[in-house]
DNA sequence: GCTCATTATATCAATAGTTATATAGTCATG
DNA sequence: CATGACTATATAACTATTGATATAATGAGC
């Protein structure tokens, strides 16, 4: 259900279907995805119930482009859904699962798996805190935040600031948490 | 496709697919969830694809029980699953959504937001924290875990322990966030 | 004997998300 | 002028997940 309201919330300008998916790949993809084929599909339904109304754009660079922009009622369910309780993922997470299970395999195994997984999570932590050092939280402090940075389009916001932190912390407690797990399984008497 | 090999898995020994929800609830609620409705289909899906064989079993406080067990194929797929790359989830949280709007609302409203968001994560984390002191990891280092406990029916492994870590270290880190947003939520000048 | 909680299996409809494919215009490179 | 990269929209088929509902046996409390 959120993905209705994120493609509400990124319509506070004018954009297309291929314009969203491009914010995706960058900054959300921190916390949701969504591909073309569930994007488009779905602008258009949200068109059909009079959330959205479209124009097409000729473009220089390739066929005409849908833009769509948000009406009234786009508003109101948005702010609806902000006031809303927190939305809490169910919990799915794939190399937790094979964990679960781990004690299968032979220790050298094991160890391969937490290594791989943690230099996962290393290259994530690394692009999030390059990103995170972009937008320092001390210049939200002023009462004039620097309009004349280029980059500062949207990121101006400190709420979006924060949630790439988000990843920066868990994505820390993730690469502990391997060592923990490496740290112990070591530990562990040979013949298991 | 997690799911399939996590029932190919906890079918180490004969378990009904209520017995497999049951589990669900308990340890597993930590890293996935499954409805009966996705559990019953999928296991008569893998004894038709000859994973798994099942009897009907005569219950005494119900109807009768179609307890499942796995065969050698099912071992065969669960090891190159463990041997597989770890299984990154596609990061979909709804919450941090919701954040990446909050600048549309009051201050007061985003930190009410928070204060929910945090007192979830408190309960979440007091309750893995309880689990996890049940199982130190010291006693993993004994040659001979303690046998004769009887909670250390299949918490004895020391992966599966780790697991619950995991859900300690992370939700550590997410009420940190919290407390970082609050924080600087508070320090922003009046009029945003 | 009735109701409710628990044990137990099963199916259906709907929503959400992924993968593959078709189409088409523009531009740069060789 | 052919090929590939990028921009752009759209749809079909499939898989995964959720929510609702039907059925049925047992035991406890009233």
């Amino acid at each position: 259900m959120s993905l209705k309201f994120i493609l509400l919330g990124l319509l506070d300008q004018p954009r297309s279907g291929y314009d969203i998916k491009q914010i995706f790949e960058g900054t959300l993809k921190n916390f949701w995805n969504a591909e073309l084929s569930q994007i488009y599909p779905l602008l258009s339904k949200l068109e059909r119930e009079g959330y959205l109304e479209s124009d097409l754009v000729d473009s220089s660079h390739g066929p005409r482009r849908r833009i769509y922009h948000r009406l009234a009622q786009a508003e109101t369910e948005l702010f609806d859904w902000l006031a809303s309780e927190p939305d809490m993922p169910v919990a799915r997470i794939g190399y937790l699962a094979q964990m679960f299970f781990m004690e299968k395999v032979s220790p050298k195994q094991r160890c391969g798996f937490l290594h791989r997984l943690r230099e996962r999570f290393e290259q994530q932590h690394r692009f999030l805190s390059g990103l995170t050092a972009q937008y320092p939280l001390e210049d939200f402090e002023q009462n004039t935040p620097s309009q004349d940075d280029p980059q500062a389009s949207s990121e101006r916001y400190l709420a979006r600031v924060l949630t790439m932190h988000h990843g920066v912390l868990r994505l820390k407690a993730l690469i502990d948490w391997c060592d923990l797990c490496l740290c112990w399984f070591d530990r562990l008497p040979k013949n298991s």
